[in-house]
DNA sequence: GGTTTTTATGAAATGCATTTCAATACAAAG
DNA sequence: CTTTGTATTGAAATGCATTTCATAAAAACC
């Protein structure tokens, strides 16, 4: 920078401010250090403007992968949600820190952000680690969570109005006299208890209504085929209705019921979740309810802004909606 | 960290050795300092380190959400090489940059790399931009390529076989006596282009054969099955084989022919791409080509260690496989 | 014309960890 | 009891840009 400035017959802080984009500078001197940064070949260094601003100008964006990869059920949904975030970032001009590793402690978390490694953390679905996401917020670092929202929590999360799926889930089911009903994912995870509570929400509206859950295990396409198939073999009583956590665990569960010659629409009702592409042209469509991810995103990074400003974002529900196909 | 090092009655360097796990002190002074940073709360400031050491420990991934976002046809595929290069990476102590903005320009690629934003760049799909990579390479800026492998290339780059899985889909079709075919998919992008080819190249075997080509111009699920429904109605001949470039888009020609009574397998064989979970439960299961995700992921990752140590590493091709299934 | 305000620029201090080189202490070898 | 080698540790130099504060110059105001 030394260099430039003296080839340019400008100071340092005057480069600095050309390159940084400062208004502090007349617009033919401007011009001057740019022509010389750029005929030099010079690139300011952004550890030493990083260290030297106290600010990483950069977000880590935590994803479990471990729950979407090969073959495990990781609908389109989450991908779409990270773009959605990459974008929004990139308009501010922060970086996306995916995935670093150690964030599975609480000092991983306080490591990283003490640091300087990222200004705030951006979780895409608190699944059973909430503990740990309690104790993050706790310490004062800034981030927002995709996921089940929960006004007694510490942090702020954004997440689908899951509760509400269910209900609509479950609404569908009575309309079209569906008694005997079954649950298919794992209350493990905050935001599919939700939609469970939802259901049964619902549920209550008939006393004659039975919910039996199906609990998920292993979260491998597969498996969930097996799962689903093992179920309807010993079950006392068939369903004849079933709400799925996902699309694509949707889609496992007509396979496997198929198998036993138990058919939707005609057998059961079906009600997925996430709304994928596939969803509409699978056969028979499959219902499902929808989630704003285009929002999603963008809101995620607003939030995560004001609680970079300091200030404690509120969480915020987004809507969801049922989409009515041939299941 | 000259204040840990008073309390531990250590100097600097000694902390520094401790801190970035030298092997050059003592065990028992290590323990001390440790112990008195721990307790400090002191944790070292990544930028610092990052300028002193004059590398980013860091790769920047590039990718085009773009064209996989918002129902575009983005097999959970891209998201499953991510999954396995974030791994990589991490085991590694590598940082992953996603998607850094600007860089659609060689002038992007350089300031990134020039400033120490990223010691390398693995891009994920070449897509429409060879031009710009080519160029990248020739500035000597490591980095590796998922796609298409050219020889010829001045980049590194790793892929599955397109061209093979060209050949293995028209070899299935010949086996069930296909005879006028439809590739749908877009020969702007390199990978697609070669699976073309392959197919091309089955088709030598038997002259009779005749291929059609369903240009994709969106790559939105909708606009696919639109297309390829209008391309039904308005063709002379129906195809009796259909090779799509992505199982995603198989399942959005399924959905458009059936409209039209043009059914799989009765009236035409498919072929798709990626293998993706859904493929097999679809109804019909669609026959695809298999790429191993697993070790694409790794071995990207691996090629770019040896470009950063300042070898130039030879392109890599995958095998790719016929996954035989109904259609 | 003199004074106040604004605009543009520079000197020096600051943010923080690593590395080279030299020094010391200690053990092993002769 | 030297000599040589090894294991630890420290002083000082280095990597690089930003910001505060001050100054000089130019513009606006009375």
């Amino acid at each position: 920078m030394d260099d430039v400035a003296r080839i340019a017959k400008v100071s340092k802080p005057t480069v600095s401010r050309v390159l940084s984009g400062s208004p502090l500078v007349s617009a033919d001197t401007r011009e001057r250090v740019l022509a010389v940064a750029r005929e030099q070949g010079y690139a300011l260094n952004r550890h030493a403007q990083k260290l030297r601003r106290e600010r990483a100008n950069a977000i880590a964006v935590v994803l479990d992968f471990g729950s979407h990869r090969q073959g495990a059920i990781g609908d389109p949904f989450i991908f779409e949600l990270l773009a959605g975030i990459s974008e929004a970032l990139s308009v501010r001009d922060l970086d996306l820190l995916l995935s670093p590793s150690g964030l599975d402690t609480i000092d991983g978390f306080v490591d990283l952000y003490q640091s300087r490694g990222a200004d705030g953390f951006i979780v895409l679905g608190q699944g059973a680690r909430d503990a740990l996401l309690q104790k993050v917020a706790r310490k004062d670092i800034p981030m927002v969570v995709w996921g089940a929202v929960n006004e007694a929590s510490a942090y702020c999360a954004v997440g689908s109005d899951n509760s509400l799926g269910g209900r609509l889930a479950g609404e569908r089911f009575l309309l079209h006299d569906r008694r005997r009903w079954l649950f298919v994912g794992s209350r493990q995870h905050e935001e599919i208890r939700l939609r469970f509570e939802g259901l049964q929400e619902a549920a209550r509206k008939n006393s004659d209504v039975e919910i039996d859950v199906l609990s998920i295990e292993s979260m491998a396409f597969s498996a969930i085929h097996d799962q689903a198939n093992a179920y309807l073999k010993t079950c006392t009583v068939r369903p004849d209705a079933v709400f799925a956590f996902s699309d694509t665990a949707a889609m496992a569960v007509i396979g496997a019921f198929s198998k036993e010659g138990h058919l939707t629409p005609r057998d059961y009702s079906l009600v997925g979740y996430n709304d994928i592409p596939p969803a509409a042209h699978f056969t028979p469509s499959i219902t499902t309810i929808a989630q704003q991810t285009g929002v999603a995103g963008a809101l995620l990074v607003e939030k995560l802004m004001q609680a970079l400003d300091g200030s404690r974002p509120r969480s915020a529900m987004l809507p969801t909606q049922l989409v009515t196909r041939q299941t």
